[in-house]
DNA sequence: AATGAATGAGAATTCATTCAT
DNA sequence: AATGAATGAATTCTCATTCAT
């Protein structure tokens, strides 16, 4: 393997090694040794790769955006033409086991819950809401275009994503089962159902095994 | 004033402190010297009024939690009789300042995000979920008997849920101006329309001042 | 004791602590755990005292340069009025236990030797150096007065000041032992005798007692 | 270049990188990683060559050391047959630029502050000035033969010994520019003056560019 | 020979907790 | 009750040294 990818492979290996604590001991309880144990490697290393934890913890928060983003653009980029189905697939992946798991979502709101007094934690997950909700204003636009206006369409494209949000934190609270993830993949097709009558979504029990 | 409520007052105080440096450093920033500054007392009165660090989080939990409760029973008193009027007067008062302050949306997304590693946490955390849980579905189910049925009213129910959650997530990001947690109550407001277009709310800047 | 006074005495114990650990084992093998226990307290008391090894370190030259200083002053008003005299008194000092201790020579040429890689070292050191030049400058101008011109006196006077930093140096290769140190000063005499030939200097013997 | 003499010279150079980053880091931030990077080889390197960091030390001082020594040897081959002419070829090399750099007398002023810690430091640095001290008396011996005797020669030749350790110090201090060096020369010239007042020394400025 | 990733001992620093005053 | 000096466990970070490539 050339050096680089080696290095690139070392990062990500100890930064996945990182969410994983973070699921496990939360942000309070992350200890630059237990990443190391998770990782296998000893504890030098971390600071070999990551100049300090906070680096780390910087990277981590950076890795995870960026693979939340690229998997949404191949998610769109997957799914039909039609707006109601990008929703759809979208929603998909936000409780798909790639984007949504346990150890994931945990990540994400200890980097939520820690943005207030980290300006660089905040910067980060203020740019993925923003991309998240200009996506869904653009595709609800284009949606309500196929099944009707209405005048508050922005405040109902930011409850979805908001919805999204606030269904990561209860699987947060309740555990990221398989199951768990699937309702609430449920409840953000109910408020899409609500909105769209007569779009008629595909069935999320058969969606599932594509999106995971 | 008697002793014991001399010492409530103390912890209350204590509480409020801890509550403003979660805040202000986030749950990995918080130190006991920075409460006891914060509160204006030497840190030695912490581990008084507290058997450890640990114990005085879990009571600023429960305190939140607790006064989170008081404050929703007593808008439901004040509310008018119909179901939409109530769940209007919960959405109101999830996001005044006294339950939704910069501070307390700091504190509450600490705990969500240590709920994982933390099982006392993840207890009270989900205890008043449930409980608002179950208000919405009674209100929602109240609401639909009088607009009309649904069949996917739990889920519904729990977008709501989750809906303010992630408003609560969002304000925690972008900072919870009074600006913000206007516009946050119009996201919610948006979405009971969408689901009870007959039920003509109020207006929310009307509402505002007695909510807070 | 009042508090501040407490406060005093132990930043005073921990600096000739640092100040006798730096002799056994030089800078580099300063250790703050050695400081601690070499001052009989555990080694948190160190970074309560001092915020960090740096400051220690610092607050250490600052101790020493101030004590040199108030001797120096103490020692040029209980001289006799001539300026030879006074350069005498100088001298017995320069190389007396007290100022010229094992440990102190240690200390000072580990900061002399620091100095162009720590400004507040250097800068500390450099003052130190240009008001006992000054003296010099000053005594051997008032004494070459009373013995005759010469038009090199600044030289000389330098002379003097880099001879006795060279003493210094040279105790700490050599051991600065009472012998040594009287030793030291006679060397310093004999250069005083060689520029002053008709004013006859005190016995170095004699004198001892009284510098010591 | 045959092997040997390329080792040889590997070592050369990564001992000179060590005087440099002791010149600029003090020998307390003196770091393997840093001696490589100057010399622009890798950090492994310097452990192949040095079986320590102890070993670099010590090869270090005896570099310096061997090099003064043998430069001494040099100029006093060169110089004339007259002892003040000798004792001012002394000199003039104790402050020229091959000696008495910026970094030679920073590493020199380390190590003679790491003395008393590191015996074997002590010993070199000790033997340095003991063949310093008595040249330094033997040529006072044979000047003061030419120019008249004098009972405390011995110390007078200590003091000379000293006086340039103690401007070696001042030159540590205050940056060892060529100008700073000028000056130190002329101090030593003018002690010299001072106790052979017969013996017309050489111009100061004229000698520079030989010794240099 | 050279490189630099990996190791892990060692040191500084932090900070919750204790306890004498 | 309150204070804050003292303690020392726990953690981060540094960096000399080893060793596979």
């Amino acid at each position: 393997m050339p050096k680089e990818a080696q290095t690139a492979q070392r990062r990500r290996q100890l930064i996945e090694a990182t969410i994983a604590v973070i699921a496990k001991q939360g942000l309070t309880g992350l200890r630059i040794a237990d990443v190391a144990a998770v990782a296998g490697v000893s504890y030098g290393v971390v600071n070999f790769y990551f100049k300090s934890k906070d680096q780390l913890l910087a990277d981590t928060l950076e890795h995870l955006a960026a693979d939340y983003e690229e998997a949404a653009a191949e998610a769109l980029a997957a799914a039909g033409p039609s707006a109601v189905d990008q929703l759809h697939a979208v929603i998909a992946l936000d409780f798909s086991d790639r984007i949504a798991g346990r150890r994931q979502i945990a990540a994400w709101t200890a980097f939520w819950s820690e943005s207030r007094a980290n300006p660089a934690f905040r910067r980060r997950c203020v740019a993925v809401q923003d991309r998240f909700l200009a996506m869904c204003r653009r595709l609800m636009r284009e949606a309500l275009v196929e099944t009707g206006r209405r005048e508050d369409l922005d405040l109902l494209a930011a409850a979805l994503n908001n919805l999204v949000t606030g269904l990561w934190v209860e699987l947060q609270l309740r555990g990221a089962t398989r199951e768990a993830r699937l309702e609430a993949r449920r409840v953000c097709v109910a408020y899409l159902r609500a909105l769209f009558p007569q779009a008629a979504p595909g069935d999320v029990e058969a969606d599932e095994e594509t999106a995971a």
